[in-house]
DNA sequence: TAGATTGTTAATCGATTAACAATC
DNA sequence: TAGATTGTTAATCGATTAACAATC
């Protein structure tokens, strides 16, 4: 066990889910342990990487035996920090930002919506699971008041930047960003990017560049 | 000017969208020409990395000029396969697929949304900028008689990989996957995961990790 | 104990950065 | 022409894969 000795390098971190979603399916499975050979051919990457990447935050298997499925599943999620919950709340409360606080998953996984908010005075007052829609002026007080961890942001990419700094004045420490911009934040802040037209554009490419001639 | 000599990593490939949105924003705010030096500045990457992915397309600059931010964009776009228009599909006509549905910008960008799609029948008949919701049984024959590029895939993850297979089956060519599975499909089909649970778990990771004692 | 499989070191591969000759 | 900046080769860095000794 040593956890965390030298910064762990994102292209691990962001494969973690993943083996969080298998381990998932192998426990529905029943599936006791399994070693890092089976799981590879799954998973389709390499017994070494799977070896690799767990022992960057401590030796979570046994020689001979492989991984506990139950034990590892568990060990993941708390390395992506999901044994504990977080506040969250949605600001753009447009169809984007409804599809989201309608999504019963993240709730499951322990991100707890708070709030919704919009610029929008015809949106205050509806509801979204039970969650009333406020104006975005009443952001700062609110999320001081609520303890809130993450912000979601699902507006124009115009007002972007505005509203992330007056999360970051208010204390917010994280940020899920669907806006079409690079937002500006002061280190500790994080943010998460979910730029959808990006990746629609790769996909494009790859149409356009796949075996069609 | 090369064009493909061998594979392009999808390292360079997800970088150009980027590098897209910053031309645009060049382009808006009047500026003629700009070297490698200057945009990696703004852009926050070394200017190496920008010529070398570009010289990966082609030579688009001049030396001891820069390059001309309305010819590189043109280009960029051009290799991202947006000199042309798409025709796409949304399955699974929830929050998340009517969402989706209305982003006007995919539109702008070429990508026209050609039928919305689901299981539901309290659904069927709806309509989403005009697009009527058709039942799930209509998608071979709709895919094949309407020309459809892109499946947009917003069902529950059980259900996903039954109708990629239907997908495939009808000729599609890419899926844009939002169920959190991996689908399995032929070489030759291309599919681009948005796995918004596991962004949000990268997000739990570094809030977890960051500089909060 | 013998066999299996991890944890970890070493080798390889690929991607990023630096350097500079080519050239506008 | 001289200065600027590209296109491209070479050097470095980091990530992935292979190998194997440690050990359950």
């Amino acid at each position: 066990m040593q956890e965390q000795d030298k910064e762990i390098s994102q292209a691990v971190i962001g494969r973690l889910p993943r083996y969080l979603r298998y381990l998932g399916e192998l426990k529905d499975e029943g599936v006791e342990r399994i070693s890092s050979q089976e799981l590879s051919e799954r998973m389709k990457v390499t017994a070494s990487q799977i070896r690799q990447d767990l022992n960057h935050f401590g030796g979570f298997g046994q020689q001979g035996y492989g991984y506990n499925v139950e034990f590892l599943y568990a060990e993941i999620a708390r390395i992506l920090g999901l044994d504990h919950s977080y506040h969250y709340i949605i600001i753009g409360s447009g169809n984007l930002g409804k599809a989201l606080g309608n999504y019963l998953n993240f709730e499951r996984r322990g991100f707890l919506l708070k709030g919704m908010f919009d610029r929008n005075e015809s949106l205050i007052g509806e509801e979204v699971r039970g969650i009333k829609i406020r104006h975005i002026r009443e952001l700062p007080e609110f999320i001081r008041e609520n303890k809130i961890d993450i912000a979601v942001l699902t507006v124009p990419k115009e007002e972007a930047k505005a509203i992330a700094s007056v999360l970051v004045e208010s204390g917010i420490k994280a940020i899920w960003n669907f806006a079409h911009v690079d937002l500006n934040v002061p280190a500790g802040v994080q943010v998460e990017n979910v730029h959808l037209s990006d990746s629609l554009m790769k996909l494009s490419y790859n149409i356009s560049n796949s075996a069609n001639p």
